[in-house]
DNA sequence: TCTACTTGACTGATCGCTCAGTCAGCCTGC
DNA sequence: GCAGGCTGACTGAGCGATCAGTCAAGTAGA
């Protein structure tokens, strides 16, 4: 009962417990501010246990990475494919709303962590780093040309080139504002609330849609 | 003549070596990945000297985002009152234009650090941490409650929050954009390059300039 | 069914190293 | 001669990683 009541989530393996882990502490202090000492303590395992399910640091982050944009990317493709599948286009809007429900139905929880992996994300898509860039180049470039392509589809005066920006301008709407900063509140004086996700996409989504028409 | 040319910016003072040091430091490895042996090193000072001009390392990081702040907010500053001063309302691009230029142009060399900077704002921006957030209140909160403002000048129908949201928007795409991670470029196979800065302003200020008239 | 052996999950102790920060004292120009 | 700029040598703390070893749960042979 009592260790049933410690454990964060009971009755998941150690190996998620630290995978879990990882992802609060590396979202709240960053790659190399995250310690695996602090990871191990909050998964409540041995620090040498992280090194026995995962070879080093850098590729404990990768499989939380993987883990994550895993789930999100497939309920993105699935949304995705179902919107192209019919004869007729889509509305812009619908694929737009694709690109960013999944990011807060798999990627964002309600509870404190909520918008964790969502600044892991921003730090990965703003770095020049190697290690962060091969991140996004094997994780996301693929689900990023199924969009651009989507994109030009449904906007044919589209060109490639401004198709790519468009939807690099859109991530980057996306991204910033999903990592839940207290900003918005703070500059609004408590009008603006960053943490409830349905109220922002539904500014998000207007916005990119007539920002990527004013492209084409 | 040696001792002149090894140094970076010959007649700087270290103090400015320093910061100069910290800025590339910090861009590339993010503020605990950064070590101030390696900034020393990089401003060709003893690492003490660095302790010396700043008490500590979180003081050295704010000295730092402080110096580049000044420049690029005071030049927004001068430009968005030059746009208000007037009897007729500017144009929303115009005022788009002076929230993005003043980033390439005092925050954004042209050498191998272009977008150091914007990197560190990235991170600065989508981050929770307190130091962080502390940060942003204290050096971009002032400019973009005069950018909200302006945008309701501009745009009677826009409410407060939505010029607060619209707000956040725009610096969403900017900073991520102006961050330099070549993935346009990898993602477009060459045709879309972030170096090239003017290119990517003349995309961004009509997506953003569409986006924010799609909430009013 | 009992025993001997194997395996996979896991741990505490500790390694070598790097970190931010301190301090006594050395130059150099006024 | 002294104040301010600056340095090399040093420290305690914390880091990622390693390693020998524990322990429970199989598996196999008799």
């Amino acid at each position: 009962m009592d260790a049933a009541a410690q454990q964060e989530k009971p009755g998941e393996s150690r190996f998620d417990a630290i995978l879990d882990a990882a992802e609060g502490v590396f979202a709240a202090r960053g790659y190399d501010g995250a310690s695996l000492r602090v990871i191990a303590e909050r998964a409540q395992v041995a620090q040498a246990l992280i090194h026995y399910h995962f070879k080093n640091k850098a590729q404990l982050f990768e499989a939380m990475v993987a883990r994550r944009s895993a789930a999100i990317n497939d309920n993105r493709a699935a949304r995705l494919e179902a919107l192209m599948a019919g004869e007729a286009a889509p509305a812009l809007e619908a694929i737009v709303d694709s690109l960013f429900r999944p990011t807060i139905e798999v990627g964002r929880g309600d509870g404190d962590d909520a918008g964790a992996y969502a600044r892991i994300l921003a730090s990965v898509a703003s770095s020049a780093d190697a290690r962060d860039q091969a991140l996004a180049e094997r994780y996301y470039d693929p689900i990023a040309r199924a969009y651009i392509d989507a994109l030009q589809r449904v906007l044919p005066g589209l060109s490639r080139a401004d198709a790519v920006w468009a939807y690099l301008f859109a991530i980057g709407v996306g991204v910033t504002m999903m990592a839940k900063t207290g900003r918005p509140r703070r500059l609004s004086d408590g009008i603006c609330d960053d943490g409830n996700a349905e109220e922002m996409l539904a500014r998000i989504v207007p916005f990119v849609c007539a920002g990527i028409r004013a492209l084409a």
